[in-house]
DNA sequence: AAAACGGGGCG
DNA sequence: CGCCCAGTTTT
């Protein structure tokens, strides 16, 4: 039965490939470059095909091969990675070119590539199939949800990774894991969606135990989700000559070494009475409503620089500081802070 | 095993 | 406005 349904799969790919910029098609007689591939996987982590597209040509036409990327400084791959999110990501990606430059190539294998910052489990198998042709078992969010709908997995994913693997296997038997793996990526998002899954026009229905129960939508079941606490926070405008006072923050933890307005520590409780300007802001594990400040001068025995404010664009800033200042230049138009 | 870690798009 | 997305790293 597995068989049938993966034959199918792939036979649709086939016909209904997207026509993805680090991808080589279905009927192409070579492999994608490593880097390509590499740089899209790494993108597309958690970020959507929609958001990567135009991102992946910027990054592929300022470093066009790993030797460019590891030449560079991290901040220059910070400030183009700016608005992407889940900013380790970009921290990674530089200490990997470098140590993929470093060795001459990208590792082969996917215990080699496992090695690597920022790649992971999913990472290494799905670049060790796609650029390499291993005969690895690619398992992202996609294929356990093509999985678990096939075999009406009636449990949470994340208590079930061990049978998902065990139930992936045979999908990649004896095929082109990274045409198997690219089949389903796109099964999974066009097809096999988490909402309203488009059943009539799957080629695996007739395999598929979640569309013999009427119910497809609800496999694999999701686990509650926890609430967000609230934040509030002060960043402070420090406007002199027409440049802005910016920092850099700390490498580690949030938004880590990205350029930022200055500000007070984010904390919980009651926000600020009333403030003129404020942003609010939704991280994964909280939200943040951050007030903005004019003042005079930086604290004493702050580090930071001054930023002109005709190339605020170039320093990078992400998206909740993009957000700021975007808020304090319409008040600013508007409003009587400087009238 | 669980938490930390962004942002955009969609219904 | 809540949910979801081609996950990895740290605790």
């Amino acid at each position: 039965m597995p068989a049938r349904a993966r034959d199918a799969i792939l036979a649709h790919y086939h016909r209904t490939a997207r026509d993805l910029p680090w991808r080589v098609g279905p009927r192409a007689n070579h492999r994608p470059d490593p880097y390509r591939v590499w740089l899209s996987e790494v993108m597309l982590q958690q970020t959507t095909v929609a958001t990567v597209t135009p991102r992946f040509a910027a990054f592929l036409e300022r470093w066009p091969d790993v030797e460019a990327m590891a030449a560079a400084p991290l901040e220059d791959i910070l400030q183009q990675w700016a608005g992407l999110g889940y900013y380790a990501r970009a921290r990674n990606l530089h200490a990997c070119a470098r140590a993929v430059a470093e060795r001459g190539g990208f590792p082969e294998t996917e215990a080699g590539l496992r090695e690597l910052p920022g790649i992971g489990a999913y990472t290494a198998a799905a670049i060790a199939a796609i650029a390499f042709g291993e005969d690895s078992v690619v398992i992202d969010t996609n294929v356990e949800r093509v999985v678990a709908r096939l075999h009406a997995l009636d449990r949470p994913v994340k208590s079930a990774k061990g049978e998902i693997a065990r139930l992936a296997d045979p999908l990649f038997d004896s095929v082109d894991s990274g045409q198997m793996a690219q089949a389903l990526m796109d099964l999974g998002a066009t097809i096999c969606r988490p909402k309203n899954p488009k059943c009539s026009e799957c080629p695996a229905q007739a395999d598929c135990k979640a569309f013999a129960s009427g119910t497809p939508e609800a496999f694999p079941p999701k686990p509650p989700r926890k609430q967000r606490p609230e934040r509030h926070g002060t960043a402070w405008w420090i406007e002199r000559e027409g440049k802005l006072f910016l920092v850099r923050r700390p490498e580690k933890g949030l938004l880590g070494g990205m350029a930022a307005l200055p500000g007070t520590d984010w904390n919980d409780g009651t926000p600020d009475e009333n403030p003129a300007i404020s942003v609010r802001h939704v991280f994964t594990h909280f939200a943040l409503t951050l007030s903005i400040e004019e003042r005079d001068a930086p604290p004493d025995q702050t580090e930071g620089w001054w930023q002109p404010l005709d190339r605020l664009d170039e320093a990078g800033l992400p998206t909740l500081y993009a957000k700021a200042v975007k808020a304090f230049a319409k008040a600013e138009r508007s409003g009587p802070l400087t009238a």
